[in-house]
DNA sequence: ATATTTATGGAATAAATATTCTATATTTAT
DNA sequence: ATAAATATAGAATATTTATTCCATAAATAT
């Protein structure tokens, strides 16, 4: 057989091009793409030894198999069969690496380019979102809110326009929303008016301000509820929480995005005035 | 330090351990850990190497993380870490089957939902973004920015978390960014100041906040050049611009997301900061 | 301050894994 | 039916990858 001049590096045109191609394959190369289709999982994980053995064929023909599809051997074409199993999932830099390795120019400097990587990581980050938060967790944090008197919120630095926004959100539900700003250096003050009534709603990543995990600290201390929106459950503020959101925003260039820490707030603030009303 | 006598199979438990673990780990160990816990897919699907490379450690340090926690070697825990996504993507396959088999996905509540609608509404926001803001535009804009010598930012309402984030962005690229946020009722003082050296980014959508507008004017009584941030072509700050971003955000049950708006904003300080350097 | 224990880096080694190669088998064309 | 072309199995080899080991560094106790 000769081989193909493709060698597809998304996952889904792979299977589609194995289904398409599967009756001028040779009988052997046939078992294969049968397995192949029924197991991707295996292609992806299993080393060529293994899956051979599952597949009842020789080594060797795994890798006559790739070839036939276009690629250097059989390792080339388990890193698309890899990517199946990442995409769906949370790691970046898996996906940033092969986005270089695909041929991709390397650093760009035009600003649509740019742009272009931020929306294309942030929708990733949102999606990506949808899937790790859990039902209980909001339901948690919403039933918090709820009883709440009043919700204080605090965030340093990027975390800053996430608080700004939270608070303007939970005043327009007509919820008694305060920004912890440290403005004229009240901090202390306002923190001292906190009680088990309220809830402090604390939002913080990496490099993690002091004054957070400071006024988180004094919340836990005082029995006060608390929800944290974090990156990591080694986050200085995660193991206080009552309820923790771990939350894995895209980075690019430096810049961490704040586009899924933005739409969880959204979310928290909209089920609460359903919840309320 | 010892061994772990534990040595879990299940993904979930091995990443509680590891966040339990965390305080008692030497500093290597703890460097890998956080890695591990950022990096679930990395460790499943990469070679000791390469993971040791991204973490910054030797890939001995590696196997000595994984044996203390009880594993014989590298492998056996890497193991665990693919598992992991294994399951994943069988949940998901197994999501979407019963999705079309019922008609719905079992596990939803209120806010389950809420979030999902916020998570694809702005997903979508941010495809539109990409597709409709121009090369030209951007370049203008990145222009005009790159000749200022300080950059003024205002937004009112829910605006107002997009201005602070832009503000602390610039500020990080090293760029004199002020936020002309009133307090203290000082903004006309604070406008006086501008120049036509300076750049004005003002950021306004419906229902257009009357401080915003007249704050454009004054600008450009003055010849100071303004980048305007807004929903449409017809908003009263619109016409005053240099450069004008329209900027179709999306709305969920009333609440209109910044997702997209906070991905330009971003975009725009890193491209600044390409430029610059 | 000094000795003792514990952790670390990095080269050396062992293990595993992928790939190549060739004699043999199978298929295809004449 | 025979020759030519193609595919296959399996051993041999090359390559990659994990692991061990030890000298050195850091931390801890005396």
């Amino acid at each position: 057989m000769k081989a193909a001049l493709t060698a597809p590096h998304q996952p889904d045109e792979l299977q589609a091009l194995i289904a398409q191609q599967y009756s001028a394959l040779s009988k052997r190369l046939r078992q294969i793409a049968r397995y192949a289709l029924d197991n991707p999982n295996d292609m992806a994980l299993q080393t060529i030894a293994v899956i051979a053995e599952q597949a009842g064929v020789q080594p060797s023909a795994l890798i006559r198999f790739a070839k036939a599809f276009g690629y250097s051997g059989f390792s080339e074409m388990q890193r698309v069969f890899q990517t199946k199993l990442v995409q769906r999932s949370n790691s970046y830099s898996e996906r940033i690496r092969l986005y270089w390795e695909d041929g991709a120019e390397p650093p760009k400097t035009r600003s649509t380019e740019v742009l272009h990587e931020f929306t294309s990581a942030g929708a990733q980050a949102l999606e990506q979102l949808h899937e790790a938060i859990s039902a209980v967790q909001l339901e948690q944090a919403v039933e918090l809110l709820t009883a709440a008197r009043s919700v204080s919120l605090i965030g340093m630095r990027r975390s800053f326009p996430v608080a700004v926004y939270f608070a303007y959100a939970l005043n327009r539900i007509n919820c008694d929303a305060r920004l912890l700003d440290n403005t004229g250096g009240m901090l202390s003050q306002q923190l001292h008016a906190l009680s088990e009534q309220d809830v402090l709603l604390a939002i913080s990543f990496q490099p993690y301000a002091g004054e957070t995990a400071d006024v988180v600290l004094q919340a836990v201390e005082r029995n006060v509820p608390v929800i944290v929106l974090t990156d990591s459950p080694l986050s200085p503020i995660a193991e206080h929480a009552d309820v923790c959101f771990e939350i894995k925003d895209a980075e690019v260039r430096g810049f961490r995005s704040l586009a899924a820490t933005m739409c969880l707030a959204q979310a928290l603030a909209v089920s609460l005035a359903l919840r309320v009303e």
